[in-house]
DNA sequence: TACTGTATTTCGCTA
DNA sequence: TAGCGAAGTACAGTA
């Protein structure tokens, strides 16, 4: 009672008996290809934290990386998955068939447990993504390091990532008189978080240059309220800048 | 030159006319329905940033609130979406079909174009998903609340999500002396960010009682060398805990 | 709507 | 492998 098709690169098999469904996934992910499973299941996930998911209908993607996503009709997040790396194994387990996925490190289980499968598909996807992305504090940071000046007049980048003792300053540099500057790069509008950040990173260069003032001025097109606040409070600075979208 | 299939809560169609898979597409959202493309296409994206995916075979999963995905065969992010609420059109732009989605604050467009869809499916799917979990920082801090001798013998916690000039404090007590005491929990180990933003919560307490000396605990199931440090510059203490996961 | 913080964040990079 | 920070983060809660 079921119907198959094969084409150039889907295969599909509608109300498939679990054994049908164990071999198609099996063979599918061994090919690379990605498994599409729609019916009706209940998901259990134990590992950093734990979950239950009742029985429902949704939509089960079973990736050829190990990557395994549960989605109902809502969100952009699944409900339930597995990050790239895991196993995925399946079996029948009467009257259910189970899609099992795995991984170390950390230790995490997710188990789907069909009580039947309305439509499984496997389709031939591209492996790599070659998307082009712009728009990115790493371009923010390119442009502020080909034009300093745009920074503030005399501004010199001597390193890009520079270690301190409290993490990796974005843009280090010296300003006209020589005193240290760490700059930190948002893409976006930021709040205390990122004033924070800045923050920890000023008192680590001033640790190492205890004979002058280390200054730290954060760019990003937009501040809260409470990071302009605890800027001012750390007396940090702040540049009006965002990554280019031409 | 296509193959139709409609069961209980299943409609495919492979190789469909653009024409079709406009049809589907509308229909199927319009009875809240997932929609599922699986075909040659290109997508460009304009918002936040900007990017630009040539042609390749994708997965482009639809959803009826608006959300939509472009999974490739790698990872568990998809490499394009949009997330709900957005509004999804499609229409036919010879020779490609064009799956649009736009939505406001922030203005973003996405732009799905197909050169041919091998294969389309509509899947009801459940709406809501009544999962339960454990294991969040949530219930770290129930546990806390109702056993707080556990965190230190004489502790008195007062409010959860206190507000100070700072943001909202986990939990704000007072310990057996009397002085203030700010609790901020994750469920994870902790590295310098959750230490900042326990000081930055204790700076803003300092600064509403002048005449006492705040104290900050950070309740965690671990700690980061760095983590650890910064705790001990700023005078904060760290108590060991991790959400009950029975 | 904007702000703040959480997340089974994921992902990429580096030591 | 662990640590650290970015992300078009998404998501929830609140003012």
């Amino acid at each position: 009672m079921y119907q198959s098709c094969d084409r150039m690169s889907v295969t599909a098999l509608y109300r498939p008996a679990h054994r049908e469904s164990v071999d198609l996934i099996r063979t599918a992910l061994n090919e690379k290809k990605l498994v599409n499973l729609f019916g009706r299941c209940r998901v259990s996930y134990d590992g950093r934290a734990r979950s239950e998911l009742p029985a429902g209908n949704r939509l089960v993607v079973c990736k050829p990386d190990g990557a395994t996503l549960v989605h109902t009709a809502e969100g952009q997040e699944p409900v339930n998955w597995q990050p790239p790396g895991a196993t995925i194994s399946c079996r029948v387990a009467d009257p259910e068939l189970i899609v099992e996925s795995q991984r170390t490190s950390p230790q995490e289980t997710l188990l789907i447990a069909f009580a039947y499968v309305e439509h499984i598909t496997a389709y031939d996807v591209e492996m790599s993504a070659s998307l082009t992305i712009e728009g990115t504090e790493k371009q923010l940071k390119q442009t502020i390091l080909k034009h300093p000046e745009q920074l503030e007049s005399g501004f010199e980048p001597r390193a890009t990532e520079r270690e301190t003792a409290a993490g990796p300053v974005d843009i280090y540099g010296r300003d006209a008189s020589g005193t240290p500057v760490a700059v930190e790069l948002k893409r976006g509008r930021v709040g205390p978080e990122a004033a924070s950040q800045l923050s920890r990173y000023v008192d680590a260069l001033d640790a190492e240059f205890p004979q002058s003032d280390v200054r730290g001025i954060l760019v990003a097109p937009s501040v809260t309220d409470r990071g302009a606040n605890l800027l001012h409070k750390n007396n940090l600075e702040y540049q009006q800048a965002q990554p280019p979208t031409e």
